[in-house]
Parts: structure tokens; sequence; C-alpha cells
DNA sequence: ACGAATTAAATTGTATACATTAATAGTGAT
DNA sequence: ATCACTATTAATGTATACAATTTAATTCGT
């Protein structure tokens, strides 16, 4: 997952205790099930516990770290993840059919393109940013926070959707994509519902608890 | 508000300095606009820095204080809530409607009890409960404590709907009641949307900014 | 008197020390 | 061997110390 946070530059110790850790876990190197102590993490890390546990709070904010053990996210919780993704989104994929400019159909057309060509890690960047962009349609800051602090959980799985080549899948972005062109609110965001009911319906086929 | 987290008997210093600082934000103790100096609050509660920092990056992500500053909810701020827990608390009408129990119908109707016949304080509470009841009924932690999350803004105009008596804001209430007893999603789901707009338009028919 | 430059004061970020609590490992009795 | 109990260890929560910033105040030149 690349890193949008603007605080990769200025390197505060607790940002980027959070970068490392949240890494960490999405790359597996802190398995699943694995207890976290904030002592082993600061070495590792190379600062103090203050900034350690600074990041150990913002991750138990986005469920990758439930009290101090690395999340092994159910089908449960993906569920109502996904549920509730379904609803932001689809309210946002609303929004753009609405307000997008031509500018916006280019961004989204640019990924579906990519999506097609890319390379495994640029359709995995691309994906991410055509649902980006369309949740920035909502112009909602408190939509877009809430779906930015799912989208670790999401990336775990948006990883196997990708890797395993989900079928259809840069297809129905790019229906959704004309969709939003055509202006067609109430189409675009019961594509999207199906859209993303589909990429959790193919993560849950591969989850193994 | 009432104090539902679980943490009020345990007292570690973070939940109580969490609790006193929310509640002196609440109450306009700490004027909306005022800096926080994690110094003084420290003191005001007896408390060192440490557990104060913590008690301030749980306010931030509940948007009650956004760098330091004590938050003073604009128009648009409070737009965005609202449409985000129209979203979530439309769904989870929608799931009341399909799934509640003859007990769960009980609680709603002693809520909207209390609120024909309750004192001011009794009846903001009841109003609380009211949808918490009903987003219960999502069954899905994570949209829960999304809403949970909000609360603190949310109590901030719950209060102008309360004591400024709002017309209709009981009778509201009951029409859901009975549409969910019903089982009629569709409607519950629309009811809801509109009794949550008519609570965000009266609310803001009162800010001054 | 006004604004730029410099100094002083306050505030935050991080590290560390210590006290309390939770986890682990022994020990002994049945 | 198993369980209860104790002793040990480790980990967390909180306080404090210090360094790095930020903010406010003061001085100086124009």
């Amino acid at each position: 997952m690349q890193n949008n946070s603007d605080d990769s530059q200025q390197t505060s110790a607790a940002s980027k205790a959070y970068e490392v850790l949240r890494d960490m876990i999405l790359n597996g190197d802190l398995p699943s099930g694995a207890r976290i102590t904030e002592g082993k993490i600061a070495t590792m890390v190379g600062v103090s516990r203050t900034p350690i546990r600074e990041a150990i709070q913002r991750l138990e904010h986005e469920h990758l770290i439930v009290n101090k053990i690395v999340v092994k996210p159910t089908e449960t919780e993906l569920r109502h993840t996904f549920q509730v993704r379904i609803l932001l989104e689809g309210y946002s994929a609303r929004c753009a059919a609405m307000f997008f400019t031509e500018k916006d159909f280019e961004s989204l057309a640019e990924f579906v393109k990519i999506g097609r060509t890319g390379s495994l890690d640029e359709i995995m960047r691309a994906n991410e940013q055509f649902h980006e962009t369309i949740v920035r349609a909502s112009n909602n800051p408190i939509m877009i926070d809430i779906i930015e602090s799912m989208k670790s959980i999401i990336y775990l799985f948006s990883r196997t959707v990708v890797t395993r080549e989900r079928p259809f899948l840069i297809d129905e972005h790019e229906t959704i994509y004309e969709t939003i062109k055509a202006h067609d609110a109430d189409k675009a965001e019961q594509l999207m519902n199906q859209h993303l009911q589909a990429d959790l319906d193919f993560s849950l086929h591969f989850i193994n608890n």
C-alpha cells in the first residue's frame, strides 16, 4: 500500500513508528495473532516506548491491533467492514455521478487502463486510487476519514483480490466509470454495491479460519 | 451525556482524563476555539501529561479537538456528520425492521414514552437510547463504533433539539417505532432519514457562526 | 510608531525512571 | 500428574526530565 499520509517527510518518531509497525503487520512480518509488546517494538524501530504507544493507539483505531494482539480478521469482521464500505462508497459513487467533472473522468479512465495493462503492484495501486477518487466525490471529510481508517484492513484483502486475479474486477471498474460519466446516480450506487459485494465474496472464498 | 463507556470504574488516569476533558468541552467549560495545553489540563485533572496526551488523541479522533483547539462545529461539518449518520442509521433502521424481537420493541416503546413524559434530562437520555437501540440492530461492531465516535458532536446538537423542543421529534420516534414493529424495512429507513434530516435542519437554524 | 530581527518563555515531543499490574515459572501438597 | 499457591519476571501505566519547537515578547533600526 502506498503511503498517502502527509507525515512521511517530517518523520516524527510517532509517525515513523506508526508506519513501520503498520507495514510490518501488513507484510506479515508480524503475523496475525502475534502479541505486540511496546518494549520489543520500541527497540526494533529504534525509538522509545512513548511514540510506540501512540502508534499502537492509532493502529487499534484502525482495528489492525486489538488489545495488543495483531488482528486476524475473521469472516464476520470482514463482512462488517464491507457493509460500512458499501454504504459509504455507494453514496460516494452517487455523488461522483452527480458532480464529477471532465478532469475526474480522465483520472478514473487512467486507473481503469492501468488495471488492464499494469504490473501487479501497479494494479493494486490503481485499484486503490480508483476507489479513493470516487470516495473524494463525497466531498465529506468525515466520510473520507472513516474509509481511510478502514484502509489497512481493506488492503489485507485487496491483495488477495488482485493477486488471485478476481474475474471481472476491472470490467466492473470500467462499467462504474461509464455509469458515472453518464451521470446515472442510481445505477452508479447499485453497481458499486455489487462490485464491493463481489470483492467481499471473492475474498471470503480464500479466508481460512 | 451519560457515560456508557465501560471504563468508568477502573479509573485509569487516561480514561478519567478523557472523561473529564470531554465533559468540560461538552459543558462549555472549555469554550469552542479555546487552545488546549497539555500542562494546564494535566494540573487541572490532577494527573501527568502522559495520560492527558492519550485523552487528547481520543478526542481528536472524535473531532472534538482539532490540533489542540476545541472545535467549533461549523454548519458544513455538522452536515457532513449527519450525512454519515443518515447512511448508517438508515441502514440500522432497516435491520431493526427485519430482525427486532418483542423485547426490543418494548425498549423502543419505553424510550418513546419517556420522550413524552420525562424531564429534559430524561428526554435527552431517551432520545440517545432510542437511536442507540436501533444502531445496535445493525449487529455490526464497526458501524456501532463509528456512530459512537460521532456521539460527542451529535450530543452538542441534540441538546439544542431537545431543549428548544423541536416539533414532532417524539412523534417521529413513534412513527419509526411503529414502522419497525410492522417490519416495513424500506419505510423505516426512509423515515429515519427524514427524522435525522429534520434534526439537522432544526439544529442548523440555531447555529451561529 | 511600525516592522524585522533577536531573545525569552512556553509547549510539545521524546526518553527514561518508577510503581503497579499482569504473566510466567516454580514449589509443594494431595 | 494436577491443582493451588507463591515467587519471579515481564509488561504496562504514569510521572518526570530533557531536548527541540513553537509562540510570545523585546529590542532595535528606520
